[in-house]
DNA sequence: GTTGACTCCGTACCATGGTACAGACGCTAT
DNA sequence: ATAGCGTCTGTACCATGGTACGGAGTCAAC
């Protein structure tokens, strides 16, 4: 697999894998010896995008690139309690910020509500975030 | 009320709120008249303290700085459908931001009872997010 | 054996949302 | 009237997560 062809599997594009490997996220396999200098091109295996999908995936838990870089590394370790430890503080942010999007999910849908209710004058933009 | 008395009304910096009012969510008041070049010292108002907040909560609810601008300007107009639009707009997308978070949430409880539950070895942490 | 698509590498640039000065001036208490 | 803290303005810098590009090399197909 060439680095195109893992981007489209990792549904990124080429510019980001190549950066995720400067982020030390994805590994750089060795150039095959080619004629020229540096050799040929880079293939890649299904390891990859297994990577490549882990970190679309943890992104969107909002693990920052860094955090992502040491699970991947933690990955093939042995040490559970520091994997644990990033998880289930991971988790508490997690259900922090969830909470915080219900109530402003419940805002939006009372100014969505307040705005088609009447038809004149402004809605309450500004005040209705007021609770939130 | 000078800008650090409304910056910490705010539980923001200074240095932000000046930076939002480069970015037009907040009003720059006029200096009244001084003896100097240029005149005295701003003074705020709870108008201004109302704004900030609302800043932050429409943050936290995922809003953009230029579409808080927008929404700030449309708080005292009419347009109702506009502000109806914005705000459906993103009760949709925060539907799909929650049951993501919600998604990744339980993959990473399961990967830390994973990583609990037995003792050696490695806990699959990039497998644990396949189904994510 | 040349064309054309892709790769490699380094470096530069971008958007977003701030944060940090420096240097001049304003205001208040002593 | 002067010390000291705050304000004002402009400009520079920062972190995060990419995105773009030039120039050289690779490789497959024709």
């Amino acid at each position: 697999m060439t680095i195109s062809v893992l981007a489209r599997a990792g549904e990124v594009g080429v510019e980001t894998v190549r950066y995720y490997q400067r982020r030390g996220l994805l590994d750089t396999p060795d150039r095959p010896p080619g004629y020229g200098s540096g050799g040929g091109v880079r293939r890649y295996g299904e390891e990859d995008v297994r990577k490549l999908r882990f970190i679309r995936s943890a992104q969107a838990a909002g693990f920052t690139l860094e955090q992502i870089a040491e699970l991947i590394a933690l990955d093939s370790t042995a040490d559970r309690s520091r994997a644990r430890a990033l998880a289930s503080e991971r988790l508490t942010a997690l259900d922090g910020r969830i909470a915080e999007l219900k109530r402003a999910r419940d805002a939006l849908s009372r100014l969505a509500d307040e705005c088609s209710a009447g038809s004149t004058g402004p809605c309450p933009i500004i005040s209705s975030f007021e609770s939130v």
